[in-house]
DNA sequence: CTGAAAGCGCTAACAT
DNA sequence: ATGTTAGCGCTTTCAG
């Protein structure tokens, strides 16, 4: 194999097969018209050259690069992991790419999509991280999408995708209600999320309804984390001599881990004897043994289909849609966190034989 | 904010600036010689027409595009997941992105670095898959810097950073030795990965150093997942007519973590009394209170500054240095799927207050 | 179906 | 310090 050049142009194959660079650029484009003998010969060059093509310079003229940005925070949470995960399957197989940004959880976002900008990518989801309208106008004013994931923020012209956050949290109200509690906690998560708050909304909602006053229902930040979920579960709990809640509600279900490993093996208590928890999105890690959480499923996989649709890559001259935000259902999966109450027996989880790729 | 022109160019802001386009590429181009007034100018041009640099554009001439491919396998690893998250922290501060790709653990990764170079990537790490000689040639020839985290390929060109994972295997035995075990068993993950191989061979290396035969060490594959581990866990303990080794070795922490929870919600065995177990990398999960691991701790932040070494990202023409690879020094962590020798009390890891990010 | 030629937006000599 | 000019590697008219 030896090394005529280090990178060969299409000038290069061109060169070799003994056709017009022109050629060249259309035995590499699907669907382009070339008689398929020269098309041949264009490819046998190009083998014999190393030849790759360069997308960053077709991108200049195109106006497409087929790199979608992907801005993370907290990615202590196996649920972006997951998500994560997915969209990268599936941008993959679509022939884009992804190009990652962190930002801490929390924080601006502009300077990662500021980045992403430079880099002229096709699309932008958002996963964590404030959005300024500043950024958003600067995306949509130049065609390119952007939407938020698992979040949606009220007003904005950006789009979003994410699960009916206040729906699951009613729903674990209910399922707590169901199994008799009568006196509850939260852990909740980033404050300034609407993911946290409309979680935090839906099970207040649902316990007012019965009754229940705002102000009896304890409630400690856990900073979205294990670890920060733990402590809150201590300051929650750690208190002997106070009367203690039975039923805790983590917002998500890496703080209701977090919370539960706290409550065993800190303070020694039962779950779901002692106390009952629930979590929210249903994380693979959620169904392992130790936990066995009850929990409130994201249809990850509904999410990020929709994610696609609405940047819709294939019509990219397509007028961006604004504000678009269609919640998806959530559902409760039961599994041991919380006891069943005989109305829902037939509903509990089998999770048997079911691999956490699943 | 008025809408100018969807996508302004240097030209635009030229024009507004009332300057040379030269001048707008100076102006954003940190160190060039132009006077301080007319940048100013400059910016405030850019700013009117919401000007974002086209790096594509500028990346055709300069040769360089600041990004560099990261091929991921198996994130359900979460050891992989804290190395993605690291290079993206550590790379965006050093002003490069990072270009994902994921392949099926073990898979080829020809296809992902073939997409790779069309984007004309500054340099690639691979955390998975095989790596053919033809792709590290491609790569090579073009001066792109390759390296293998967390692997390496004997014989190849690439360089690759790794820790000491024969060492680290032989840590565990000497633990488990000193711990007084004498039949033991191993869940082995990627039979084709050097690094499965070699933690597998340090182990039974040091064993067999005291008399034992290779023979009596059971074995089972668990597929670096949870799953897998757990599975591998149930055939390796489940017949309970059959004498059950004292010392499970998990050849990583998360396949450790799934063996544990069968074994002991499975099985109802209970850990250290009726086995020990050990794994490998020191995930966060790890010392986290259901499992308190025993491993061996992969120093992360070395490898990560080790790999970003390697590609020298500063010094682009220097040569690229073949096949470099000192594995780093592993260290064993004591924590409880052990019974801690009274020569090693000391050694006890104290994870107390330490978050998971830490 | 094919080749020639004109850019895409920027950087890097090269003059001035 | 600044403007002019020539590309970078490719796609896309436009002729033929």
């Amino acid at each position: 194999m030896k090394r005529i050049s280090s990178r060969a142009t299409s000038f290069d194959v061109a060169a070799l097969a003994g056709v017009s660079q022109s050629a060249v650029s259309r035995a590499f484009t699907p669907g382009s018209s070339i008689a398929e003998e020269k098309r041949a010969k264009v490819l046998e060059a190009a083998r014999k050259l190393n030849y790759v093509p360069n997308s960053i310079a077709s991108s200049l003229t195109t106006k497409r690069t087929n790199i979608i940005a992907l801005i993370l925070g907290n990615m202590g949470n196996p649920f972006y992991v997951h998500v994560l995960h997915e969209f990268s399957r599936r941008l993959q197989a679509l022939g884009r790419q992804v190009l990652i940004f962190t930002v801490d959880p929390g924080s601006e976002s502009d300077e990662a999509i500021l980045r992403a900008l430079q880099y002229q990518i096709d699309g932008v989801i958002l996963t964590a991280a404030q959005l300024s309208t500043r950024m958003t106008s600067l995306c949509h004013d130049r065609g390119i999408p952007i939407v938020l994931f698992n979040r949606y923020i009220p007003g904005s012209d950006a789009s979003g995708v994410r699960c009916d956050n206040v729906g699951g949290g009613r729903l674990i109200a209910e399922a707590f209600l169901a199994a008799g509690a009568k006196s509850f906690a939260m852990i909740t998560g980033d404050p300034k999320g609407t993911t946290s708050q409309d979680r935090v909304r839906g099970f207040v909602e649902r316990l007012m309804e019965e009754g229940i006053r705002r102000s009896e229902i304890e409630e400690v930040g856990g900073q979205s984390s294990y670890d920060g979920a733990a402590r809150a579960a201590l300051t929650l709990f750690g208190d002997r001599a106070k009367p203690r809640p039975d039923a805790l509600f983590g917002i998500n279900d890496i703080m209701a881990m977090g919370a539960i490993d706290a409550l065993r093996y800190r303070l020694a208590l039962k779950i779901p004897d002692d106390l009952m928890v629930a979590g929210f999105d249903d994380i693979p890690e959620a169904r392992r043994a130790p936990y066995k959480l009850t929990t409130v499923r994201q249809p990850i996989n509904q999410m990020v289909e929709q994610t696609l649709a609405l940047m819709h890559l294939d019509e990219p001259d397509r007028p961006i849609e604004r504000g678009i935000d269609m919640p998806l259902a959530s559902r409760l999966i039961w599994r041991s966190t919380i006891p069943v109450p005989p109305a829902y027996r037939s509903d509990v989880a089998d999770d048997a034989g079911m691999d956490e790729a699943g």
